[in-house]
DNA sequence: GTCTATATGCAGATAGAC
DNA sequence: GTCTATCTGCATATAGAC
């Protein structure tokens, strides 16, 4: 549409970037302050644009929130089903959840962000009532890699799902909060570590067998 | 000061009790939608007052804040200061600190749920800076009680202590979101269930000593 | 694609009557 | 202790020039 039809220098930035660059600084913003708080001067401020400008490319700012969270369910949606889809042992596969849930996180991290600290806002928009079903695919995906467990007994069964589910997940995605990959910790120990606690327990196995620790 | 000197009807609410009344309210509208989303108008709606009516009560909505949470770490920092000074088995202490964990966030929903969704706003008033502190406090409780128990050998000291303390403490906080005590369900069983999963993990111990991996 | 200028509404907060 | 009335500022969003 109103694209530049003509090619500028391979070097530059491709035309539509723009709309990115604006959302990278209000996914930004809408993490560090929420969204409520964030204002789009604050945002036009940051990109170095003023305010009105904002509205060539966006019709408000509830738009770009809806774009934002959307790329990242989007992602969050696709990887879930791909671990799903694999027909592994059950702690493979807790594994695998884990670690496609951190990876979603690493890819969009303001975004899973925004997720985590104004969901029960954005929800109280009816633009956004469309959250609540995301959550609820993301509760399908653990339960069905739990209970799943527990019926090939490879898991305990004497817990409540759900509440296994509600504890490893929001621990999980609360990593975004306060974990910053690293060559020395990336992402993947992270997934490893996690996975290891909830699997097998922060109690030492001194007593048993040989000594493991 | 302005509270009134004479004795009312014992059955009333006593003097200072609309204070309250309004900071129920308040912490309801806070949790529920944020605080930066929050207006004063509702809550004065809330209270059935007008809102400038609320300025007979408090300064400013921050005090409101301020006041909720203020209440909230007092409480917690007791409680957690009495598991502390305990000098016993560290997974007992463990399980201590979830279940004072899950008693304040039972007595404080809305401020626990506040201080979940809204620190990284909050931290951004000058006002609010002390929250630092207490954000320090809780993971000192915590990671004294994790390398307490490494040092003796109770728990395994091949994972970070910081990681494992931000895991398990964000689950077991983020229960406000969803966790409804009831009588079938009390914290009491949340509290066993969760540090049972902590310590023990999630694997089942179907075989025996053998093969547990 | 950005700017200037501005419409419109609602936010937090205040002063003084009752 | 609440209400009426209102101040002041800033929010989102728009219209049209450049």
């Amino acid at each position: 549409m109103s694209r530049s039809t003509v090619c500028e220098d391979p070097l530059a930035r491709e035309p539509g970037d723009r709309r990115e660059t604006i959302l990278d600084s209000a996914a930004a913003l809408f993490a560090r302050k929420g969204v409520a708080a964030t204002t789009v001067r604050q945002i036009a401020d940051d990109v170095g644009i003023l305010s009105g400008s904002l509205y060539h490319h966006f019709d408000s700012k509830e738009a770009m929130v809806d774009e934002i969270l959307s790329s990242f369910l989007r992602d969050l949606n696709d990887r879930y089903t791909k671990v799903l889809a694999q027909k592994t042992d059950a702690r493979v596969r807790l594994h695998d959840l884990v670690m496609a849930s951190l990876e979603v996180v690493e890819a969009h991290p303001h975004a899973a962000e925004i997720y985590q600290n104004d969901l029960n806002y954005l929800l109280g928009i009816e633009r956004f009532s469309y959250l609540r079903n995301a959550g609820r695919q993301v509760q399908d995906a653990w339960l069905t890699v739990i209970d799943a467990g527990v019926a090939e007994g490879v898991f305990r069964g004497d817990l409540d799902s759900k509440i296994v589910y509600r504890l490893m997940r929001e621990a999980i995605w609360l990593s975004v909060r306060w974990f910053k990959p690293s060559r020395a910790y990336p992402i993947a120990k992270l997934a490893g570590d996690a996975t290891s606690l909830f699997l097998d327990g922060l109690t030492a196995e001194t007593a048993g067998p040989p000594d493991r620790a």
